[in-house]
DNA sequence: GCCATATTCAACCGTCTGGTTGACGATTGA
DNA sequence: TCAATCGTCAACCAGACGGTTGAATATGGC
């Protein structure tokens, strides 16, 4: 049950989902304290967490009443390997990959503010 | 507009639009011809067609009545980055994408045929 | 024991998705 | 010219998705 690449690429599909992802790359979370920056309701991001366990991309642990959410590397890595199938990618950049994660989580599709413009499509 | 990682992975979480995307990397075929193999209307794939064009993963070009379709390859690229940023993933194993090519277009989820058991989930 | 905190559950809602069918426009070839 | 082929369009449908609210279920602290 290592997740299908189904359950993988639709969990990635979301902002929300990657902009919680971003977050966990820096440190394990509580839900709460995941939901915070959002504006919307916590039941809502923990129906994102559950998609993103479901997928293999996070773990969930239960400390206490607090549930810790951490970040599960390995999943995307069917999925990395999927993709680079298509087309050999120059090797990892991570240069590239911070400005993605800086365009995706200030100017962008703000999953973190309502109401701000998309880039037009 | 280089396509948003929201459509690439919305695009991608398609297991008939993956397996499109496939065929696509033997050799360009005609709208016609890449719907041949599934057991779905040519109108339905011709919508596949356009979301994979949408997210920028392949090309259409008419040729006569024959509308060609091409991957696009490069259009993978800011996803592949973007998801290499969790987790340093082993340099590209294209053992491990030729299994996973078989698993979908033969084994699982059966897009090429209908009614098939899928993983239980 | 009791109240506050952390998280999920359940029901509901509007919109998007993936499929169908049938009609339509464009192009080819006899 | 006329019929056949290629592909899309339009309308429709059932079900999934992303969000809401309010109640329910732990757990922790006093």
């Amino acid at each position: 049950m290592p997740a299908s690449l189904d359950t993988v690429f639709s969990a990635l599909a979301d902002p929300t989902r990657r902009a919680i992802l971003a977050m966990l790359l820096e440190d394990d979370m509580a839900v709460t304290d995941v939901a915070e920056p959002f504006s919307m309701s916590l039941a809502a991001i923990s129906k994102h967490l559950v998609i993103l366990a479901d997928a293999g991309l996070i773990a969930r642990e239960k400390r206490g009443r607090v549930i810790w959410c951490k970040l599960e590397p390995d999943a995307m890595r069917a999925a990395s390997v999927w993709m680079q199938g298509f087309g050999q990618f120059e090797p990892v950049d991570l240069d590239a990959f911070e400005r993605f994660l800086q365009e995706e989580l200030a100017e962008g599709n703000g999953p973190l503010q309502k109401d701000q413009g998309l880039d037009p499509e």
